[in-house]
DNA sequence: TATTGTTATACTCTATAACTATA
DNA sequence: TATAGTTATAGAGTATAACAATA
């Protein structure tokens, strides 16, 4: 269809598709991050479907394959998940055999999270997945841009 | 409390404030941007508040104001917005005097959208809040490092 | 008094299906 | 038949308050 030219500012974005554009909104990092990570994201949701595992969930397994024994608030916390919110991601992992919750004889109001041996299955066949994005991630920006954009992404974390 | 290195891969993640660990996560383009998009995003939305405005209508405003008489439907599909979703969103701008909704003469299913002087002025207060936190951000990692980020997740926008 | 885990609940965002009026 | 807008609804994700057991 027709190209039309923003007239604002100095930046030109320019749609080639539609007579419409987004005007000044993608000159923003606020919303091209969020457009951005909305895409990644829900591809890697699809991605974990198949394992019947929510990013959340994964994202348990990485924690308490790193720390044995670890508390499920200290997880929650870790995670910026509310331990209500804990509740059910956790049952549902120990219902289907891929952690159990001990009892901390040091302090019994808390569980001790454990890995079993599916859930160090399950952790694997989903860092498969993961990892296959992160390659098409790489191979489509290049592995030099790609760190840049880690370490970029890593600072910005940092702000305030 | 104590710092511990993580005994996997190559690049070590260290955690100085806690006796836990996020594991390999940190390592992986997914995960951070997720977190740092939520960061992002929440501080936007709290800023937004206090002009009763949510990001989806700060991002409407923009559109309709790059395209004068645009449909509503082509604003949603620009923004990722389904049709059913909009309908609140467009009928509370439209409620408080921001926008009016004119049935197109030449298609009269759809509405025409325009911005009234009212929702220029809102329009031009969220852009400030939003400037300011886009100054944060290049205040942070530096102008010529904001401009790379930015290049960066624009050219991964366009990822498959 | 404070904290861990739990339940109940509510609010937002998102997604789908069915309807109407127009095309 | 297909599309624009609407309605109703359901599913996630997220947030708070209150409680029991324990510290």
């Amino acid at each position: 269809m027709t190209t039309r030219r923003v007239r604002r500012s100095g930046a030109s974005f320019e749609s080639h598709t539609s007579g419409v554009d987004l005007g000044p909104l993608p000159e923003y990092v606020g919303f091209v991050l969020r457009r951005v990570q909305s895409q990644v994201f829900a591809d890697f949701i699809q991605s974990l479907n198949e394992l019947d595992l929510r990013p959340a969930q994964f994202a348990i397994l990485e924690a308490v394959d790193a720390n044995p024994g670890m508390t499920q608030s200290d997880a929650g916390a870790m995670l910026g998940i509310q331990k209500a919110n804990m509740v059910g991601l956790i049952a549902e992992l120990e219902r289907r055999g891929m952690i159990v919750r001990r009892r901390s004889p040091r302090d019994r109001r808390s569980y001790a999270l454990h890995l079993l041996a599916e859930g160090g299955r399950l952790l694997r066949r989903a860092r498969r997945l993961r990892d296959a994005q992160e390659a098409r991630i790489a191979n489509h920006l290049g592995q030099e841009s790609r760190d840049r954009l880690l370490a970029l992404l890593t600072r910005l974390a940092h702000l305030d």
